[in-house]
This record gives structure tokens, sequence and C-alpha cells, in this order.
DNA sequence: GTGAAAGCGCTAACAT
DNA sequence: ATGTTAGCGCTTTCAC
């Protein structure tokens, strides 16, 4: 009644050992052949009082707290969200609790989370880490089962999970040049982060694959501002690019936004293509063709990888688990893509 | 180094009292007087050792956990994460960890996370809860300070911040009416949401205020196929609305694909307004009207108080704190609104 | 089929 | 300025 309702007010209220009462209580009944009777008991007396079994008592003794850690660059970015949305939701189902940090896309940030999470007897964690693969370095020795989601590092005896990000860039760009583009920029987020650094080589790649020898890198960060500015000093240079990719929706609204600025028409006199297929791309003055990436798919994925690992006591298996998972992604064509063959 | 390192480890390393280990650790060296040579020791022995407290131990111990609870109808909406990347920042800056979940707009999953969260001794609870208040008088007897964030139930003695959903929509409402506009349809979302019920008591008090009678009110969920639906529901009827207003962004999105599908014009046929103001509504084919919540204000709002309740021993305070705090919302006048009196 | 007792890592009252 | 000791709530040997 009082809140403070432990094994031990039940064991007292119906006269059986603690033993019992917390076997019955975490349904080893059966292995201890536990009377029917008591078992009704005792169940009973725990709903009645309103038993709520403590957590920290149970990890403490087990060293095993069901408790998984999350660490995402920012909640606030849809793809981050729905990633920890569904990870969330699939380890809840599964009897786990999610502890949840966002390291604001600041590396000394998550650091100090990594470091917190530590603390907590997690039994697995699943990281989209930002660029510093020191604060990974040390995690523990690799004695908690983590999952890499998006982004990754090489060298870690962790599973990562992430859309084929180089393949979707080539992809995306051939899809321009096959549109007679040869003229193709590309705005970049944070140069430290693996994904963004295998979209800039796919869009190398195709362009060398083509022999274009064209080729514009712009941005530093995955913002509105930054595809806003960018735009504008492409906008400058003589040698006008007949086609933008930003690899990422933020940064595709603020190329929009530069160029409705410009009063330079999409796809008429320069075509625009994105990573992130955002829903409202669809609804845009010109709906943009954009890369879907399986962000359900791939966070269920790194979700059963970590299942797999928890389960698996045997730890030798573990040891060289490094496997890199790449999901392919889907390009979804709208009318910001003008095709040139046709003038 | 083989990972568990403890307070007895460095105590027998350094010859010092499991105690006095404890007090350096803890920062109350000063209140108890430890010399800085000592200090030093131990410090420098339990980096060396790479000592991780575990806080299982601390908690059940203290009976404080250092953890806050969070849950959320469902991170994949923006609005939602935003408050949820919020208050993970700010908590983690407190020195607090956050056990996040995804009720996923059920009421069911909802209780089972209520009920998990309790085994973990949190220090505090912030939720953006569902419809049902059932499930938050099982809250343990209110022991756990609570806010609410957005949606609320009136009778629990909690703090509850959000948006005066009311007032927003009224205002909305009558930007339309000072346009002009005789007969404004409304689509809603989940009637079960406070913050609903309120946007549509706006919609219908200001067509009141006006004397108007149309009065159209559609919509089950915060959905873009319920906005689709019903916009094609409205445009059936022989008695046109000239304007939609749309509780929710997602809900916009539907209503614009009806509107093109059907080819009718905004602003020109039909103008259209909605709540939420998400980034990409300048983007827009045509930039829409919105009223843009003060998501990061009510979340740090909200914080403050839940960080104020928890340092506030005194419960007896806590007892009387039923408390509605209601933020001023901002209307973001956008193209998507026709003004009639100029015809 | 059930129970007694030890101990997980830590803190705090009570020493000195 | 530092140490001894009890115990938080629970699980798990070992015992009968």
């Amino acid at each position: 009644m009082d809140g403070n309702v432990t094994i031990k007010t039940i064991a007292q209220k119906t006269n059986f050992s603690l033993t019992t009462v917390s076997r019955v209580l975490n349904g080893t009944s059966e292995k201890y052949r536990i009377s029917r009777v008591t078992q009704q008991i005792v169940l009973d007396e725990a709903k009645k009082l309103g038993y709520i079994p403590n957590m920290a008592a149970k990890t403490l003794r087990s060293n095993k707290s069901h408790t998984v850690g999350l660490i995402v660059p920012s909640l606030s970015n849809p793809f981050f969200s729905i990633v920890a949305s569904t990870v969330s939701k699939m380890l809840h189902a599964q009897g786990y609790v999610v502890l949840m940090s966002d390291s604001d896309n600041n590396e000394k940030e998550e650091k100090k989370m990594l470091q917190a999470l530590q603390a907590q007897n997690l039994v697995g964690l699943i990281a989209i880490p930002l660029g510093e693969r020191r604060n990974y370095e040390l995690l523990n020795q690799g004695i908690i089962p983590t999952v890499f989601v998006d982004r990754f590092f090489p060298g870690f005896n962790f599973y990562s999970v992430s859309t084929d990000h180089y393949k979707s860039s080539f992809q995306l760009v051939q899809y321009l040049i096959n549109r007679g583009h040869q003229k193709i920029a590309c705005i970049q987020g944070d140069e430290k982060v693996i994904s963004n650094t295998y979209r800039v080589q796919g869009y190398r790649d195709a362009l060398r694959a083509s022999d274009l020898k064209y080729y514009y890198l712009g941005g530093v960060s995955f913002t509105e501002e930054e595809g806003y500015l960018e735009t504008k000093l492409l906008l400058q240079k003589k040698d006008r690019a007949t086609a933008i990719l930003a690899l990422s929706d933020t940064i595709l609204l603020g190329v929009l936004k530069a160029l409705k600025e410009a009063k330079i028409a999409v796809p008429e006199e320069i075509s625009v293509v994105s990573f992130d297929n955002s829903s409202y791309l669809d609804y845009l003055e010109v709906p943009v063709t954009s890369i879907a990436q399986p962000i359900t798919q791939i966070a269920q994925l790194a979700v059963k990888l970590l299942l797999e690992q928890i389960n698996d006591k045997s730890k030798s298996k573990r040891e060289e688990s490094e496997q890199v998972i790449l999901l392919d992604s889907s390009l979804i064509s709208r009318a910001s893509v003008l095709d040139l063959r046709n003038r």
C-alpha cells in the first residue's frame, strides 16, 4: 500500500519464505516444483499489495539489467527519430527498457553519454555514432554487445547496419547522367560521418565512370543553412552546374530556398535530387527525386542482431562478429530532374 | 582491468576503507575533510583501474536512481521527437539518464510501459499521455514527480505544460474570418486527445463569436491518409467550404494531396491553414499559413518544473501542484489564404 | 516442495 | 580525517 511492497512483505503476509516468493514471482515455480496452491497465494497477495519489483536490486544481484542503451546524434532529425522509435518499440516488446541519449551532434557530449551509459549495467547498446571512433574504443573492451546503425568505424567487432550509401549515391548520380547531365554539383553534410563520405565517393566515382570532369563539392553540415549558403556560392560560379545533388533533405530545403530567391526554375534551369525521401517531398513546389532509405528495416535488423548477441552466451563467437550489413535503398523518381537529351 | 573494478578493489589497492573511497568518488571529500593526498591517491587509482560506478548498487542503496522516464505517443512525429530531444539533452546535462518509451499511440502499450517504468526507481517522469487517464491513475499514488506535456487530464496533481491550443485555434479561425471566410471546415485528429478537443472548441467558438452557421468537422486521426479521405468527402458536399483548417501538418499533407488530385487551386479556389508549422511548409507548392508551437520552450519548461519537484523534498508542497501552464503560439502567415474581401 | 543464509556494490549512521 | 558495520531488495547455492 505505501508504495514499498517488496518480496519480504509478501513473504511475511503469506508465511512463505523469501525464496519461494521470489521463485513464484519469477516464473521459476515449475523448475522448483512449487505447488499450485502456493503459487496462487503468493500471486494473489502480490497483486493485492500492488507489488512492483525493484529493478535495481535485480540488476545488482544478477548483474543483468534488461536495459539497452541507444545513442543518436539528434532526435530532431527524422531519420534518427524513426530509428529510435522502431528500436524502442521492438525492445520494449522483448521486455527491455531503453536508455536514450541524444548526443546533440557533439562528440564531447557523446563521450560523456557513453560513460554514463556504461555505469548502467547495459546488456546491449545501439549506436548511431558521430565521427569520433575513440569514443567507442573506450567501450569496456567490447563487453557490451553493440550494433552500429547508419554509421560505423572499421576495425570494431560490432555489427553495423546501414544503407549502402555508396551505391545509392552512385545510382542517383548515374540517374542524372543518364538524363544528359554532365555538370553535377554535390552539397554534402558533415565530412566526418562515414555515410557522407560514402555518398561523396559514390558521387565522384559515378562521374569518373562516365568520364565527366566537372566536379563541385561544397558544404560542411547537414543543415538547411548550409544548403542555402552553398547554393548561393554555387550560383556565383560562371560555369554553372545543371544539377545539384543534396546529400540530405535538410540541405535540400536550403538549396530550394536559394534557388527560389535567385528565381531559378526547377527543373527547367537546374535539376535537383536529394537523399532521405521525406514525406513532404511530394508536396513541394516541384516534387523532388530522392533516395529512400529502408529506415525501419535497418532499425529492425539492428535490434535483431543485438538480441542475437545478447542471447548468445558464447562470447567467443562475438569476438569475430565484425560485419557490415548494407541494405539497398530505392530511388524515388519525381519531377525535379530535367531530361537534357530531349533538347 | 577485467571490467569489474568496484570501490572495494580501489580500497584494497590503496589501503583505504570503502567509506573513504566512496566519499572521494562522490565528491563529498570536503564534507568529511579527507586530505588532498588521500583524494589524489584514490582518484588516481580509480582512473588507472578504469573504475565505473555501479548505478544499480547506488540506486538500491539510496533509493534514488537519477533516472527520469519519458513517454511519448510516437517518436516518428516531429513534434514529439523535438520534445524528446530537448528533454533528453537538458536532463543529461543535469546528470540524469533518460528512459525512453514510445507508446506507439496504443493505450495498452502505454499502460505496460508505465508499469515497466515504475519498476525502475524513477526520480521523475515526463509524459505526453494518450487519451486514457486511468493509465496515469495507477501511477504509484503520485509518488513520482510527473509533468504532462502537450496533453493532460484534469484532476491530477501534476504540472502540465502545453501550447494554448484553444486560443491558437480561435485566432487561426479568426484570421480566416477577418479575410472574409464564412464557410470554414475543420479536419481534426484523434478526438480523445485533449489538444485536439481544445482546437476544435477554438474553431467552434470562433465561428460562434462571428455568428457563422457553417460548421463542418471531420477526421479521426492525425494522419495524412485521414486528411486525404476527409478532404475527398468534403469536396463532395454541394455547399463547399472556402477554407480548410487542418489540425496538424500530417493531416495537411493529405488535404493538399486530395486538392491537387481534384485540381482545386490553393488559395484561389480554397484556402488552407494548419497547425504545427513544420519546416517544409515554406517550400510547399503554396506555402501554408500555420500555427507554430513553442516546442522547445514547452520542453524546457517541463524539465524545469520536473527538476524543481525532484529537488523539492517537501512533498506536501507537491500535493497541491496541479497547475496547467499554457504558452502562446505564433501564427505564421503565408500564401495559402485568399482574402475574399478584395473580390 | 520449501527455506536459511550469503552476498551483489554501494552509502550512511555511528564510531574514533 | 578515516574506519566499521548494517542493510537496500533480490537471487541463488546449499540444505532438508
